[in-house]
DNA sequence: GTAAAATAGTTGCAGCTTAAAATATCGGAT
DNA sequence: ATCCGATATTTTAAGCTGCAACTATTTTAC
């Protein structure tokens, strides 16, 4: 709750990145193109999302971090632990603690005790959540490919090559920071 | 709280849509490049939207929402209605008038009474609220600047141009829905 | 002029999200 | 045997988000 302005004026604290910005800073006004590309990749991306949640509440009445949760377990054969399941949809443990209740509730998932290890808590699809899944699966992936399909082969290859140099360079932008188990 | 297996045989109502999927219905299995390619651009996205949270948040104290709105507010001489605000944004109205609030109450924006519309409300950037997102917005791009740096000139452009034709693709895939105002 | 429809915002509810603090358990060192 | 640090998960507080229902005001139709 303090939003205030004089936040501003927090301590600079990332040393690994004055490089890239006194860089920068050398030339101001000069970030158009990224500042542009950025914003167009947003607006497809947030496009695509927005639509695809709205189908998934109005076809199947469950959520996007529903989905992706379920497609995590679904391609395991005994299920995950809590933590390897935030680990792998890159959210936070409390996030999943909820998830989990709500389709535990909804008999698409099971909670089993670790006997092993009593912190350990290990969920997996229910049949019932395997052959739900199943055909949303189907249709999601459908929906991505009407996405898509305005753009041709080439054009997607292009499209996937650019995206990979784009990962690898963000990726080394921000090494240094919230990756500190690297 | 009706998330049950059920609501899978919900009606199809999408009769616009009849002739993409079951195109598609005819090679099921081939959608694999399309779905590869959104979860990487899926990722690459993320991956630049949560830094930028993170770094709002550690340098700033705001979140992304907040940013965004000022960015709507520093384009404007008298700033917007609430409406229009939001349809910019592209969230809901309700969704605005929490993110006003708290900024109102930050103090870097401000709400007045329209006496020409005893409805409408105008929102508009308090000096400070347009000093702090000048020094906001700077930072903003060199860390744009700074994730798309790995990426040369051409290949930027090469992104830009598939990034143009993915937008097409996606638009015409929507249009018939969502899009009634058209 | 007044009723009905359209428009501008707000409110309530449910869910998603994170960070930080709390709880419980495990494993190793003494 | 016990204490301590690491690990697994839950809880809590604050905020973001959409939808649906609601209030207030303006405009339109008659």
């Amino acid at each position: 709750m303090k939003q205030n302005g004089t936040a501003v004026h927090a301590d600079l604290q990332f040393s690994d990145h004055v490089d890239a910005e006194s860089k920068v800073a050398e030339r101001p006004e000069d970030h158009k193109t990224e500042l542009r590309l950025w914003l167009r990749m947003l607006a497809c991306a947030n496009l695509i999302e927005v639509e695809i949640r709205q189908r998934l509440r109005e076809r199947f009445d469950t959520t996007l971090p529903r989905f992706d949760l379920m497609a995590q377990l679904e391609r395991t054969e005994d299920g995950l632990l809590l933590g390897e399941l935030s680990r792998r949809m890159m959210v936070s443990n409390g996030n999943v603690t909820g998830l989990v209740e709500r389709l535990v509730h909804s008999g698409l998932i099971e909670r089993n005790a670790n006997e092993a290890d009593r912190r350990a808590v290990r969920v997996r699809l229910t049949d019932e959540g395997r052959r739900v899944f199943s055909v949303m699966a189907a249709e999601h992936a459908d929906w991505i490919a009407e996405f898509f399909d305005g753009l041709g082969e080439d054009e997607q290859e292009a499209l996937l090559t650019s995206l990979r140099g784009l990962k690898l360079s963000v990726l080394s932008a921000i090494s240094g920071r919230a990756d500190r188990k690297v």
